[in-house]
DNA sequence: GTAACTGCAAAATATTTGCATCCTT
DNA sequence: AAGGATGCAAATATTTTGCAGTTAC
């Protein structure tokens, strides 16, 4: 089967042209997605709402988590098979390539703990590493 | 002389009512603001458009530096006085309380360096903690 | 007095919601 | 057949830009 369609499956969720194709884009490119991207890469096929309300369920799901960016844009990406529904568990490293833009997670990468001042209790954390990624590094 | 005033002065910035006033702002209350938190704390004082005109400005000057979020906003922050116009230093570690909702810089907790894989070269990096912070322990 | 800052209007962009229709199961 | 997903229209929110009037120095 498909992966796409077993992600689909396994969530419960019916398997629409959309929501194939956008779990594709994911599969095939391997980097973060803003919204603005899904849109240009499926040329207008999706109703620019269908792109915003499949990307939430899938977030609802736990199929892809969102990842903080210091400026505007929220990007979403992938999430290893240990996410769930309701229960991210995406505290890995993200890297974000200052020549080519790309945003990739860094799955195998694992923040460090960090000893917090007297009275700070942490639950969650996330690091984002900027810099010049393994591809551009060649070029 | 006025904290506030001696900040805009040694930028190069002409004071003027609504500048004093949002520096002042973020000296209060210490945690980080939102361009919405501002208007509200503000009550319409200025426009809307003054507020995304001055957080430019002090971005630029590097009075305060941007923080990223998982959810949409961008969160602004005062700057330690080690940065200067163009060139952050922000490589702290940021706090976002989940009982309070606010967001606090920890000057002092450093990010760690973290081992990445072949290839990727770092130049600048950010963290995100989450768990409650020391006010919000107590009660 | 002059350059820079502000407010207003409006454009451009981004996001959300309601509803009728179509598609998946 | 039934419930959910989609597209369209429109409401709402957010950010940017131009310009004329005002203010800081």
């Amino acid at each position: 089967m498909n992966q796409n369609l077993s992600i689909l499956k396994k969530n419960n969720l019916s398997v629409t042209e959309g929501r194939r194709k956008i779990l594709e884009l994911f599969l095939e490119r391997g980097d973060a997605l803003a919204h603005a991207d899904i849109e240009k890469q499926t040329e207008g096929a999706f109703d620019r709402v269908t792109v915003y309300r499949t990307l939430q369920t899938f977030v609802d799901k736990g199929i892809i988590h969102q990842i903080p960016t210091t400026d505007n844009a929220i990007l979403y990406a992938l999430c290893k098979d240990s996410c769930e529904a309701g229960h991210h568990h995406d505290e890995h490293v993200h890297f974000v390539c200052d020549k080519c833009n790309k945003t990739i997670c860094l799955d195998d990468v694992t923040v460090p703990n960090v000893k917090l001042p007297k009275g700070f209790k942490p639950s969650q954390s996330a690091m984002i590493v900027k810099g010049i990624c393994n591809e551009c590094r060649g070029n």
